[in-house]
DNA sequence: AGGAGCTATAGATCACGTCTATGATCAATA
DNA sequence: TATTGATCATAGACGTGATCTATAGCTCCT
């Protein structure tokens, strides 16, 4: 039974319409050709599929049989092909992003915003975790992009840079001496420090950066999330070392201060990671887009 | 969306396997065949369907979810083929015969029980009728085929003469003195007859018969099957006119015996009665050729 | 009798499905 | 590190078979 899937397709619209004529029509076929498919197909059954009178066709019982079958099957067909145009159009579909809670909240979320307008029958699943947590989830598939700081150095990986923040120390009123001050980073170390505490990208860039001047940084307080950095600070814990966007609030009600220091932090990039050489969903490249 | 139905065959091996080698294997294609094809479907959608990696292909999300219907519409096709083997090898199937009574009791019995010894699978369908009845079921495609006295003169049907019958008048012990005599017509018509009531081919071929030699023949008693025909020439109503093969049984008992006449009664032939230029199904074309 | 449907058949044509040959990439070996 | 053996992709050639046009045959209806 070496049978030409097409041959159902014709099967199909001929018993639909009862009229081989017909079918030709609707499949841009000519009558011929309807009535040679037909003929193919009961030859390769041995079976008489339908009766033909001078009104069309109609099945025999052995052709209701088969019809029985392949109505179901072509019905799934058509909606295999809408789904799959529903997926193409962003009608539909689903976009797994990963990375930190604080990018999420201070810079994913109004591109997610905006796309979920855009898109709303995208599903949107955000999974949060470290940037090494980030890659393992993209290398196994569980997300369609990671939104992570830079560098990232990993050959099966592509990152598009995307944007800089600027981290910086911030103090609250318990520190307000320092508000007009210029300090070196002696100066600064001579304070208690507040550093996120786990294996972060930002914890390990502004480590490096103390090192190249030859220092070594530690921090007084470890925690585990921007908000308690933020929040330590305010309530004079300590100077909490912090993506300045992520305290633009602060800053601006006065709540948080920067430190200014005489020697240039340098600003990190955020990039969006995607598995190399491995075809985006369209929801993740038009994601992508989008961001640009 | 023109696709060629094929094109999800081909989709449906290389998901299954997770392999274009694998599934050119199983199609008996070439592995840039199926590539190719694998292609067609994606730029079709506009979709990618497979991560391919050096240990094969994998099925991304929206792969995943054309293979969600895809796979479904495959083994529906997979059952209608071997449905179909089935309905060609007569493993299944149904075969819905017309006919009186008496000719399935005495006659079509034996060939049926033939038939479903070699054909168990086969559903087998009796409705009884006269001729007239049973052709229009034929015509309303109620049944695949009848079985009919003859002459049948109908265009639209076609009649596969079969076999013989001789009908012929009986008697019991009440007409015992009958016995070894030879009647004329004449003679035979002073005795009370016994017809079937019904419009049938018997009836009117012997009021025919009596025609064409100048009598008319009047029953004195009309009865409304061959049963009672039988019955009541036993328990000496009358003369039955009945079919020889339908009282083999009596006739050897002793029960009841044959009127001789003096002229010849001409036997009545069976036919197999089906739609012209229809197609028979599998079944009741066997079942034609075992009754040949 | 003629016309208007329908399907079947015959024969020609050419698109396209399939092939072979080869390249590119990757992973697991030696 | 080079090698081998998988994988899939690409290019180009080939030939089959799907499709076409033209026509016939049939049935029903006017």
């Amino acid at each position: 039974m070496i049978n030409n899937y097409e041959l159902y397709k014709v099967f199909y619209w001929a018993a639909k319409t009862g009229s081989l004529t017909q079918a030709a029509k609707t499949l841009y076929l000519t009558q011929p050709s309807v009535s040679h498919a037909i003929k193919q197909l009961e030859d390769s059954f041995g079976l008489i599929l339908f009766y033909r009178n001078s009104k069309g066709v109609e099945l025999t019982q052995e052709g209701a049989v088969l019809y029985s079958y392949i109505e179901k099957s072509q019905i799934l067909i058509s909606l295999a092909e809408e789904k799959m145009a529903a997926l193409k159009n962003l009608d539909n579909g689903e976009l797994r992003i990963g990375g930190s809670d604080s990018l999420f909240k201070h810079y994913v979320l109004p591109y997610l915003e905006d796309f979920h307008e855009k898109h709303p029958g995208i599903k949107l699943h955000l999974n949060h975790g470290t940037t090494p947590e980030v890659i393992s989830f993209l290398k196994e598939g569980r997300i369609d992009l990671g939104v992570v700081r830079m560098p990232i150095v990993d050959s099966q990986l592509e990152v598009r840079e995307s944007f800089q923040l600027q981290d910086c120390f911030v103090a609250g009123a318990r520190y307000a001496e320092l508000k007009d001050m210029v300090l070196s980073l002696e100066m600064l170390l001579k304070y208690p420090i507040i550093l996120f505490s786990r294996n972060s990208r930002a914890r390990m860039a502004i480590t490096e950066i103390f090192q190249s001047y030859g220092y070594t940084i530690k921090p007084e307080i470890e925690v585990g999330s921007v908000d308690l950095l933020i929040e330590f600070a305010r309530r004079g814990l300590g100077i909490s070392y912090v993506t300045r966007e992520f305290v633009s609030k602060e800053l601006e009600e006065g709540s948080l201060f920067e430190i200014q220091l005489d020697v240039p932090l340098p600003p990190s990039h955020v990039g969006i990671m995607t598995m190399r050489n491995m075809p985006l969903t369209s929801a993740a490249s038009r994601f992508i887009e989008l961001v640009r």
